[in-house]
RNA sequence: GGCCCGUUCGUCUAUCGGUUAGGACCUCAGGUUUUCAUCCUGGAAAGAGGGGUUCGAUUCCCCUACGGGCUACCA
């Protein structure tokens, strides 16, 4: 019997969360939900220079809007807790303490200055400074130091950090879920610093022990911690502890040119790199959001789930629970994957087009109240909107495109676009169209066909071409060359409207 | 520089030694729409290079190149 599968996310509150991090949250939440697991959030908060207050909110807020909410985390289910590491801090102490009794860690009393001296120092001879087994016995440690003398300078209120000792003459072989086999030198590896002189635990420590502590089985993280691996398995090994199974997901990365995507491209092309809008408040920069731009979660989910996974058939379009029913590790690529921001359009719009015309017709309403004031609805009840959107939507990519889209359902035109009026105002176009207006007036049953077939009649017996009415007819109508059918808009807006717009864009143009 | 990971159309990817190397985004052409878009059909487009192993390599191994990550008292 296998243990229960628990997974963590462990973001660092310095900011914002970004897209890459979403994923990384999103295949743990779905490699949980398929194993019937427990997907928790956890808060490493251990760096005190980097802390960013409303971050921890953003993270929680960013996940709530994805749909993949967590089973644990800060003042949820508190199984384990606390859930931020800065509410754990006593904990570690005890943990880097065990390691130096045990030698497997020391006390180091060298400087950052001194240590910054040596990496300056050996960079200048084209080497590099690495603290472990080749010079540790000739640093300023308790290792070179007499137990009194480390005990006196502690009692002084010396600043120590404490290192990890790392085995030398190994080769450790890892297993990654991802990357099968990885093998790794130990004498390659640093004397990591695990406990810092401010009192707070590192990265290493901190998750190590509480990834531990919280009975994680699956520790699914970005590549970016890959080179980490070796000193986490060793320290598991350490403490004499059952290490968790590891995965490490392909990086996302910029769409153009070198290295991870990062926030400046989202700005540079114009794309979001972040789920939600975000306010630095020291600098006042806004960053913008995938909800704030006018996507779905799910199309941003869906979109995020096949950059570096595939499920091995063709299908391209997952609900968030068809995603669980299929997800598995084995299927996420090894390669780093670059961001298309075209591809999560397309996303959008697939998502947009299954939506019902009364859900669509909630979401637009906010826009529309904005663009025509709170009264508009007088005039226009709910099923006409629901009309105008079955009518656009097969052309929208995001709600707010309705507007630009059809704007025209819902106000007449003031002006008409110059290209197309030279195009479809000619000679005799004035007559034609006051013609036109004594046809339509005529019309009693004022249905899409209806129109269409008494319009076209009239053309047939002046025998001229269509294109001579239809176009001036929808540029008096829209105001531009666009649009769908021009019947089913002219019984959208009514007879008395349509005429109304045909006299207005004579006296304009004629 | 050192270490680790990777490398199939422009991009995301399928292929578990034998395929006309498939799909999607993008793009192009044609058709539908007497508008614009949608939509439909079709096209162009890929195994980094070099060595092996094998009857046969995109697939397995090695080297090189390139890409990425790490190399902080950051995570």
């Amino acid at each position: 019997m296998s243990k229960e599968v628990r997974v963590r996310f462990a973001p660092s509150p310095t900011g914002p969360l970004h897209i890459g991090g979403v994923r990384t949250a999103l295949f743990n939440y779905l490699f949980a939900k398929k194993n019937n697991g427990k997907f928790i959030l956890r808060i490493e908060d251990t760096d005190q220079k980097r802390y960013v207050a409303n971050a921890e909110k953003y993270i929680i807020d960013s996940l709530n809007w994805c749909n993949i909410p967590f089973d644990e985390g800060p003042n949820k289910n508190e199984k384990f807790g606390p859930y931020r590491q800065s509410e754990r801090k006593e904990i570690y102490k005890q943990y880097a303490d065990f390691l130096i009794e045990n030698d497997k860690a020391y006390y180091a009393f060298d400087t950052a200055e001194e240590l910054d001296a040596h990496r300056k120092d050996h960079e200048a001879k084209k080497k590099t400074f690495i603290y472990n087994w080749h010079n540790r016995e000739k640093l300023n440690n308790s290792l070179t130091l007499s137990p009194k003398e480390v005990t006196q300078k502690i009692q002084n209120g010396d600043k120590y950090v404490i290192r990890f000792k790392t085995p030398t003459n190994r080769v450790l072989e890892m297993e990654d879920i991802i990357r099968g086999n990885i093998k790794i030198d130990t004498n390659l590896l640093d004397d990591k610093i695990l406990f810092k002189s401010d009192g707070m635990p590192t990265y290493h420590l901190a998750n190590i022990v509480d990834d531990h502590l919280m009975e994680i089985s699956h520790v699914i993280r970005g590549e970016e911690w890959l080179p980490s691996m070796a000193l986490h398995v060793l320290l598991y090994e350490a403490f004499n502890w059952q290490a968790p199974k590891f995965a490490h997901l392909p990086l996302i990365l910029k769409p153009v040119g070198k290295g991870k995507l990062s926030k400046r491209d989202g700005d540079k092309l114009g794309f979001p790199v972040f789920p939600l809008a975000y306010k630095n408040e020291k600098t006042g920069e806004i960053s913008r959001g995938y909800r704030e731009d006018g996507y779905f979660p799910e199309a941003v989910v869906n979109m995020l789930a096949l950059l570096g996974w595939n499920p091995g058939t063709e299908q391209e379009l997952f609900s968030l629970n068809e995603l669980i029913k299929v997800f598995d590790l084995k299927r996420v690529s090894k390669s780093g994957a670059k961001f298309n921001p075209e591809k999560t359009k397309w996303f959008n719009q697939q998502y947009l087009q299954k939506k019902s015309n009364s859900e669509l017709t909630e979401l637009f309403l906010p826009i529309l109240k904005e663009k025509l004031g709170d009264d508009f609805l007088k005039n226009n009840d709910k099923k006409y909107i629901e009309n105008v959107i079955s009518l656009i939507k097969e052309r929208a990519v995001f709600v707010k495109d309705f507007w630009d889209l059809g704007a025209y359902f819902f106000k007449a035109p003031t002006e008409f676009d110059p290209k197309s009026s030279k195009k479809a105002w000619k000679e005799g176009t004035t007559e034609l169209m006051q013609e036109l207006i004594n046809v339509i007036e005529k019309i009693d049953d004022f249905s899409s066909e209806n129109i269409e077939k008494h319009v076209k009649e009239w053309i047939t017996s002046k025998e001229i071409g269509f294109g001579k009415v239809m176009q001036p007819f929808r540029l008096a109508l829209v105001g531009a060359m666009k649009g769908p059918h021009l019947f089913d808009i002219a019984k959208m807006i009514g007879k008395e409207e349509t005429i109304k717009r045909l006299n207005f864009a004579i006296e304009k143009l004629g």
